[in-house]
RNA sequence: GCCGCUAUGGCGGAAUUGGUAGACGCGCUGGAUUCAAAAUCCAGUUCCUCCGGGAGUGUGGGUUCGAUUCCCACUGGCGGUACCA
C-alpha cells in the first residue's frame, strides 16, 4: 500500500457513493444530531477555498456524532432561484434553470472532492417544483393567516373573519397596517372586494402600497437588507424610493417573539446583537398634538417625553399625506419646492450628504402640556417609516433638531442640566430638568416616566414600543423565482392557488428581461390567464426558499407535506448550522420567523430553527490595483497613463513615445483591479504593495485567457506605463494591494481543486483547519501547507513501513505509548466538542511526533489512532483502518474512550518562583503534599542558592500547578 | 457616531478555574545523507546581553504572592449599522 493520495482520494470516494456511507438511516431508536451548512447559491464561478472552511468544520463534526453513535443528518442542497442567477442568464443568454444545472454539479463534485460527508439522497433545489410546490404552500398558510397580539400568535383568517361577522374590530387586537374601526354591521355589510380588501390589514402576508426601495437597473423592488447605503447590495446600482403595490410579510407582528427568542439560542454575541439592532425596539410614547384650525391630530413618537417642555417645533416627513392638507397657501410655493428638491435626491445623496433642509407649512401645533405654539416643518431627515413619521423637535436635548434650530432661527429652551454628568452627550439621557413645570428638578429616566404618565391621564397619548424592523416586501418583479400561488377574480380579489393545484410553475418563456417595474411574466398572457382566474404575477425572493429549506431535509421526498409529523418530531430543529456572517441578520432572521410562524401552526415541535451558530471566519486574498494618472506634458497635452502606486502628483516623468511632464492625478485619475497571476509580490517586508513586471505584461499579450483579456484592456486603457526599474535592470509597475474577499470579481479567488489534487483532500482539510480558530478571518496562504503534508507523511509511516508494508506489532504497549493515545483521545474529543479543529490538528502533530520517536507500532495504540483521525482525514483513515482488518467504513466505527489511568503522573515537575519569576524546576512525587512539596523544594540546592541572604516571607505551594517563593 | 469582534516571535497561531508565555506548523540558521539537487532526517530559533543576567503578550494604570487571562482608561485593525426621534 502506497502513500498516493490522489489514488486514495479517488478510491474512497467513489467507495462511498457505491456503497452509500453517508446515508441517513431512518433510525429512530437513535439519537439524532442535525448539523447544517449554510445553503449555498450555485455561482458559475464554483468554491473557492473560504467555502470550504465551514464545510470541513461542519464535516468533522458530523463524522465525530456519527462515530460517537448519533443518527446524523447532514445534507446540501442549493439556493437556485433568484437575482444572481436570473442575472448571469441574461448575459450569458442561458437559461437560468440550464446554467443552475450545471454550477450544481459543479459545485457537488468539488464537495465529493473534499470528501465532504453529505447525504446527496437528500438533497434540494429550491428551484425544483417539487420543492417549491411546498414554498408556496407556505407563504400561502401566511396568507390565510393573522396575528393575534393577545394570544401572541398566528390564527387563521377564518376566526378573523367570524370575529368581525359578530363584533366588528371591536375586541381585535391585531397587527395591522393601519388602525381600522369596523362595527360588525358595516362588515356585513360589505362587498366581497371591500372584505378583501379590509383582511389585507391583517393578513401575514398582504400586498399594500408602500414606499419599497426600486432599483431601475434590476428592474424590481429590493428588500432592506439588499440595499446598502443607497445601492443594489448585487450589482451595486442606485435605489430609489417609489411608492408601489407589493407583497409583504408581516415580520414586525413577530418584533417581540425574534428579540426573546434569541435568549434560548447559542449565536455569538455579535450576531446577536446585529439581530438586536436590526429589530430595533424602543419604549417610549405616543403623543397627540393638535393643530391649529385643523380636526386632524398630529401623533408623534418620543422616547424622550420629559423634554416636551423643550419642543419649540414639529417636523414631519415629506412624503406624508397630511403635507398637502397643513400647507398654507402663502407657504405652498416654498413647500411645493423643498418637495421637489426631495423627489429629485437619492437615496444616495441622502446618506452621503447628511445635511439639514426642510420648509415650514405655514400650520401650528399645539403643546398638549403647555398650549405652545409649534411652526410644523417638513424636513428629509424625518423618516416616513420610523414613528409616525412625525417628531416633536427638541433643539436643546436632539442634535438634528439643534442643527435644524439653528439654521432655521428657531428658539432653542434648555430642558435638561447635565452639569452634575461632565462629558455626557446629547444621546446620553443624564441630567436634571429644568425649564419644565411639574418635571423640574427630576432625573431624565424619572421625569420620562412622569411625562408619560401625565399625557396618559391627558388622554393624549400612551407609552409606546416602536421598533425599526420593517414588513418585508416579498415582490419581485422577476422571472427567476417561485411565482405567488394567487389569482385575482374579476372584482380583483386575491385568491390562494388550492394545494391540489400547486406548484405554479414558471412559464417557458425566451425572453424574460424585467421591464421597468412591470414582471416578465406579465407578457406570458396564456399562463397569466387561467379558469381560475388572473394570475399573480410578482415572484418571490430568494429569501422564500432558503428560509424553510432546513425542515425539507428531514423529509425531502415528502410529496403530501412540506415534511411529516414523523420526521420533525424526530429531527426537531438544527442542532449546528454553520455559515458565513454576512447572512447574520437577513437569512436567520427570515427562517426564525417563517419557524415561528409554522411553530404557531402546531407544525414544527420547537420555537427557534437553529440552535447553535458558527459563524466561520472569513478567508481574505490579496486584491491589487492598478494605478492611472494623466502625464501633463509641458505643452499642454494631456496623456493617461499607469504608474505606480507610490507616485506622488506632481511628480516629473519621462515617458517613452509619450515625453516628459509631470503627474496629475484628477478625475480621470483612479486604480482598476488586477488578475493576480500577473503580478510579482516584491521581495521585502512590504504586505502593501505588489509589482507588475513588463515581462508579465508581454506575456500577457499574447495569452488567450479570460484574465489576459482583461488585462489587456486595463492596459489599453492609457496609452502609456511609467515603469520604474529595479535592481536587475527589470521595469515594473507597483500596485497597491489589499486583503479582501474572495471573489472572481476581484482576481483574488484560489480554487482548491488544484490545492486537493497536488496534496489529497485530507491534507486540504486539515490545512485550512490548522490554519487558525474557524470563526477567525484570516488571509489565505499555502505556506505551511507542506507541514501538514509531512505530518499526514509521518502519521502513515507510523503504520507503513519500508517496501510499503504494513508494520503492525500486536504487543503489549508501553505506558508511555498508551498515554500518548490517551491524551490524543481527550484532547480532539474535548476540542472537537469546543469547535477548536486547529488544535486537534497540533495534537495529532504532537501525538505523531511522540510515537515516532518512541518507534510505536503496537496495533492497540495505532488503531484506535485511525478511527479519531477519521473526521479529519476521511480517505486515509478509511485505508489504514481497511488494512487493519476493520469491518466496514471507519466513519462507521465507534469513537475511542478516554481512559484517565494512563494519564496519572507518577510526578510532576513543578516550576519554581521567586517573586513570581520562574528560575527553575523540579521534579517531585504527584502524591506529595503541599508541605512535602515546600521541604522539597528548601532541600535543594539550587533554591538554597536562590534564597542565601533572603528573608522568606511567604510561601505558595498550589499542588500540581506551582511553588513561588516572596522573599525580601 | 453607535454596536460587536480583535491585538501574543519574522509569519499562522497555542496556553483548563489567574500558575513554567511562545505548544504545533511555516520560515530562517547549522548539520547529516547525496557526485549534486530535490526529498528526508537531526539540532537550534521571542528580544537584548558585558553571558552574571535583563526585558517581554497593542499603550498607560490597578487588583494579586503571581495577570496573555480579572478591573479601569486609551490606541490601532476587522466586521456590522447609521439622520431610528
Amino acid at each position: 500500500m502506497k502513500f498516493d493520495v490522489q489514488v486514495l482520494d479517488k478510491k474512497w470516494q467513489q467507495y462511498w457513493k457505491d456503497q452509500k456511507t453517508y446515508a441517513t438511516p431512518e433510525d429512530t431508536a437513535k439519537p439524532k444530531f442535525y448539523v447544517l451548512d449554510m445553503f449555498p447559491y450555485p455561482s458559475g464561478s464554483g468554491l473557492h477555498v473560504g467555502h470550504p472552511l465551514g464545510y470541513i468544520g461542519s464535516d468533522i463534526v458530523a463524522r465525530f456524532k456519527r462515530q460517537r453513535g448519533f443518527n446524523v443528518l447532514h445534507p446540501m442542497g442549493f439556493d437556485s432561484f433568484g437575482l444572481p442567477a436570473e442575472q448571469y442568464a441574461i448575459d450569458t443568454g442561458v437559461h437560468p434553470a440550464e446554467s443552475t444545472a450545471t454550477n450544481t454539479a459543479r459545485y457537488r463534485e468539488q464537495m465529493e472532492t473534499l470528501g465532504l460527508s453529505f447525504d446527496w439522497d437528500r438533497s434540494v433545489n429550491t428551484s425544483d417544483p417539487n420543492y417549491f410546490k411546498w414554498t408556496q404552500w407556505i407563504i400561502g398558510q401566511v396568507f390565510e393567516h393573522w396575528y393575534d397580539r393577545d394570544a401572541q400568535r398566528a390564527r387563521p383568517i377564518t376566526e378573523l373573519i367570524a370575529h368581525l361577522e359578530q363584533h366588528g374590530t371591536d375586541g381585535i387586537n391585531a397587527a395591522e397596517t393601519e388602525e381600522k374601526i369596523v362595527t360588525a354591521r358595516e362588515f356585513q355589510a360589505m362587498t366581497e372586494k371591500e372584505r378583501s380588501d379590509l383582511l389585507m390589514n391583517y393578513r401575514l402576508a398582504f400586498r399594500s402600497v408602500s414606499y419599497v426601495n426600486w432599483c431601475e437597473a434590476l428592474g424590481t423592488v429590493l428588500a432592506n437588507d439588499e440595499v446598502k447605503d443607497g445601492r443594489s447590495e448585487r450589482g451595486n446600482h442606485p435605489v430609489e424610493q417609489r411608492p408601489m403595490l407589493q407583497w409583504s410579510l408581516r415580520i414586525t407582528a413577530y418584533a417581540e417573539r425574534l428579540l426573546a427568542g434569541l435568549a434560548d439560542v447559542d449565536y455569538s454575541e455579535g450576531l446577536k446583537a446585529q439581530q438586536v439592532n436590526w429589530i430595533g425596539k424602543s419604549i417610549g410614547a405616543l403623543v397627540h398634538f393638535d393643530i391649529e384650525g385643523h380636526d386632524e391630530q398630529l401623533d408623534i413618537f418620543t422616547t424622550r417625553a420629559d423634554t416636551i417642555f423643550g419642543a419649540t417645533f414639529m417636523v414631519i416627513a415629506p412624503e406624508l399625506d397630511l403635507v398637502d392638507q397643513l400647507t398654507t397657501p402663502e407657504q405652498r410655493k416654498e413647500i411645493d419646492d423643498y418637495l421637489a428638491y426631495v423627489g429629485r435626491r437619492s437615496e444616495l445623496d441622502r446618506v452621503s450628504e447628511n445635511k439639514v433642509t426642510g420648509a415650514f407649512t405655514g400650520a401650528y401645533a399645539i403643546n398638549p402640556l403647555n398650549n405652545a405654539r409649534l411652526p410644523i416643518y417638513i424636513a428629509e431627515y424625518v423618516l416616513k417609516d420610523y414613528g409616525t413619521g412625525a417628531i416633536m423637535a427638541v433643539p436643546s436635548d436632539d442634535e438634528r433638531d439643534k442643527r435644524f434650530a439653528e439654521k432655521y432661527g428657531i428658539e432653542i429652551i434648555d430642558v435638561v442640566d447635565k452639569s452634575d454628568y461632565p462629558g455626557a452627550t446629547l444621546k446620553d439621557k443624564l441630567g436634571k430638568l429644568i425649564n419644565s413645570d411639574f418635571l423640574n428638578g427630576m432625573e431624565v429616566p424619572e421625569a420620562i416616566e412622569a411625562a408619560t404618565r401625565r399625557i396618559e391621564s391627558l388622554d393624549r397619548g400612551k407609552e409606546q414600543v416602536n421598533y425599526r424592523i420593517r414588513d418585508l416586501v416579498f415582490s419581485r418583479q422577476r422571472y427567476w423565482g417561485e411565482p405567488w400561488p394567487i389569482v385575482y377574480d374579476e372584482n380583483d380579489v386575491p385568491r390562494l392557488v388550492p394545494v391540489e393545484a400547486l406548484p405554479v410553475t414558471l412559464p417557458e418563456m425566451e425572453d424574460f428581461r424585467a421591464v421597468s417595474g412591470v414582471s416578465p411574466l406579465e407578457r406570458a398572457k396564456e399562463w397569466v390567464n387561467t379558469p381560475l382566474g388572473r394570475r399573480e404575477t410578482d415572484t418571490m425572493p430568494a429569501t422564500a426558499g432558503s428560509n424553510w429549506y432546513y425542515l425539507r431535509y428531514m423529509d425531502p421526498h415528502n410529496s403530501d407535506a412540506f415534511v411529516s409529523p414523523e420526521a420533525v418530531n424526530y429531527w426537531q430543529d438544527v442542532d449546528l448550522y454553520v455559515g458565513g456572517a454576512e447572512h447574520a441578520v437577513s437569512h436567520i432572521l427570515y427562517s426564525r420567523l417563517i419557524h415561528k410562524f409554522l411553530y404557531d401552526l402546531g407544525k414544527v415541535p420547537t420555537s427557534e430553527p437553529y440552535k447553535k451558530l458558527l459563524n466561520q471566519g472569513m478567508i481574505g486574498g490579496p486584491i491589487s490595483y492598478i494605478h492611472l494618472g494623466v502625464l501633463l506634458t509641458e505643452d499642454g497635452q494631456r496623456h493617461p497613463i499607469w504608474v505606480s502606486s507610490d507616485v506622488a502628483e506632481g511628480t516629473p516623468l519621462s515617458v517613452d513615445g509619450v515625453g516628459s511632464g509631470h503627474l496629475v492625478l484628477d478625475g480621470s485619475a483612479g486604480t482598476r483591479l488586477t488578475p493576480l497571476r500577473f503580478v510579482t509580490e516584491t521581495s521585502v517586508n512590504n504586505e502593501s504593495s505588489m509589482r507588475l513586471y513588463r515581462s508579465s505584461v508581454e506575456e500577457a499579450q499574447r495569452m488567450e485567457h479570460q484574465d489576459a483579456a482583461y488585462f489587456r484592456t486595463i492596459l489599453q486603457q492609457a496609452g502609456a506605463f511609467a515603469w520604474k526599474t529595479d535592481r536587475e535592470g527589470r521595469q515594473y509597475l507597483e500596485l497597491s494591494v489589499e486583503q479582501g474577499k474572495m471573489s472572481k470579481r476581484k482576481y483574488n479567488a484560489v480554487n482548491p481543486d488544484d490545492i486537493c489534487a497536488r496534496y489529497g483532500a485530507d491534507c486540504f482539510r486539515m490545512y485550512e483547519m490548522f490554519l487558525g480558530p474557524i470563526d477567525q478571518a484570516k488571509p489565505w496562504s499555502v505556506s505551511g501547507i507542506d507541514g501538514v503534508y509531512r505530518f499526514l507523511r509521518r502519521f502513515w509511516n507510523l503504520y507503513v513501513g519500508e517496501g510499503d508494508q504494513l508494520t503492525m506489532s500486536d504487543g503489549a504497549p508501553t505506558k508511555q505509548e498508551m498515554k500518548v493515545l490517551h491524551t490524543l483521545i481527550k484532547k480532539v474529543t474535548e476540542d472537537i466538542d469546543k469547535l477548536s479543529f486547529n488544535t486537534c490538528v497540533s495534537a495529532f502533530m504532537v501525538a505523531t511526533n511522540e510515537l515516532t520517536k518512541l518507534n510505536c507500532n503496537k496495533r492497540a495504540v495505532l488503531e484506535p489512532a485511525v478511527r479519531l483521525i477519521a473526521p479529519f482525514a476521511p480517505h486515509l483513515s478509511e485505508e489504514l483502518y481497511r488494512a487493519l482488518g476493520g469491518e466496514g467504513s471507519v466513519h462507521h466505527a465507534d469513537w475511542p474512550d478516554v481512559e484517565e489511568k494512563y494519564l496519572v503522573e507518577d510526578s510532576f515537575t513543578y516550576p519554581i518562583a521567586f517573586n513570581g519569576k520562574t528560575r527553575l524546576t523540579l521534579d517531585i512525587p504527584a502524591d506529595a503534599t503541599k508541605q512535602d512539596v515546600e521541604d522539597a523544594a528548601r532541600a535543594d540546592t539550587q533554591v538554597q542558592g536562590y534564597l542565601e541572604g533572603k528573608t522568606v516571607r511567604k510561601v505558595i505551594v498550589v499542588p500540581k500547578r506551582m511553588v513561588n517563593f516572596v522573599v525580601g
